[in-house]
DNA sequence: CAAAATATTATGTGCATACATAATTTGAGT
DNA sequence: ACTCAAATTATGTATGCACATAATATTTTG
């Protein structure tokens, strides 16, 4: 046999990946080049090219002009995941998803958070306490900053009805963001928010957005114990 | 003005993406098709399809079939990280990694395990416990099953010269995998690990590796308070 | 009128071709 | 030997065209 003649990109990527699990192309090896591959697979460079971007994405292989593909020595492969959207979670899960707001003020924020976001030591923002309910039991406890400076229209806005997450996705197109995950022990507020003993572990997830250089919203996301943050490869 | 014509798929995405940053085009709502833009941007439709094909990987829209594209109403941003490797953490901190065996035999897991790695009950497989360290500090704590069924080579590597990490990645072509991470109170062979006192609140990595329906490896690492797991959007 | 068959259409892909770009190699000149 | 410029080359991209595919829209049929 020889060519099972099935040219999409998906195949002749599949069948590239294949020699590299199959160790017949070693970590750190040249494979052979797009034009050879092209002739060999019998389809065109466009495909080859296509299926090997892909493999460079997922971080298989290494391209470099000139120099040629060769397999990912440490082959890291890349983890991604979707940020979880609370109400999606909850709703899959076949519950009712709610969401109380139980405190909403403007104040100068701590130190920590004022570092984070970029703040002046003086700079008042919007501070909010959320509690996101399935089927009236705690999922999660929320603690947002939201920089009015960067986001004057959020002070009109009514953020009982429409949650602060929806309210800033449809108005503000951040441009960049982080997301750290940490473990660290309940304080006073999170044991009452999510109904635990005084000395729970929980999961804090912080995701931070910014426009260009000015930080739009810090948000801190408590996960009561043996809530699972999950990724795929 | 109007068409300064830089036609790379990359300026095309990014006057798409203006537009929607812009809210020229609102979320939820449809925009214009591949052949309207490529008239509008004076390219050719192949390059818009490339553009949008990147914007919807990022998940800023959503494409279906003869329905068209929309500005994605969620806009989920995708976050992705690399799995962290122990030993550049290390080394990006400027200093020197090492790793120290504990412990390492070959017995029944626990139920948990068992199910995780779907081994049958009285299935016996490598069990290990090594310690990272920072310039002989505590980094990180690891936990690892390999199935000896499925890897049997592992049964002569000398783990000790060899991470089992590495060894596995230059061996062994996983074909998937899952990545979960959880906050968990630390037992009693975690704290005496990483030197924490008797409550401390530890981030827990899980990462299961496989060939096909056959399970390769399960590895729990044990982050200390105040490790912060990164992610970039 | 509802269900099934058919047409339509926007996205998805494959291909040949041409040219662009980034590295590496070659080689000329010192 | 060494340096710097030019040739080479593998990957990267743009384009026109054709056809594939998945949904939706429309029409036919019971």
């Amino acid at each position: 046999m020889r060519n099972t003649r099935s040219n999409s990109w998906q195949d002749i990527r599949d069948r590239i990946r294949t020699n590299i699990q199959n160790r017949t192309w070693l970590p750190g090896q040249l494979i052979p080049g797009e034009e050879a591959l092209a002739q060999e697979f019998g389809c065109a460079r466009t495909t080859v090219n296509r299926a090997l971007r892909e493999l460079a994405v997922a971080g298989v292989i290494d391209r470099k002009r000139k120099a040629g593909t060769r397999v990912s020595m440490q082959h890291t492969r890349r983890v991604s995941a979707d940020i979880p959207i609370i109400r999606l979670e909850v709703e899959a899960q076949g519950k009712q998803y709610r969401a109380r707001v139980l405190e909403q003020k403007v104040r100068v924020p701590a130190k920590q958070i004022r570092q984070t976001m970029a703040l002046g030591d003086e700079q008042r923002v919007m501070y909010l306490r959320t509690l996101h309910l399935a089927d009236a039991a705690p999922f999660a406890y929320e603690e947002r900053w939201i920089n009015t400076a960067t986001i004057p229209g959020i002070q009109q806005a009514d953020l009982h009805s429409t949650s602060a997450n929806e309210w800033l996705v449809q108005h503000v197109p951040f441009t960049r963001g982080g997301f750290t995950v940490e473990a660290v022990a309940a304080n006073r507020r999170v044991t009452t928010a999510l109904e635990l003993s005084a000395k729970a572990t929980v999961l804090r997830s912080c995701r931070d957005t910014w426009i260009d250089a000015r930080s739009v919203t810090l948000v801190w996301l408590y996960y009561p114990p043996g809530y699972q943050l999950q990724f795929v490869i």
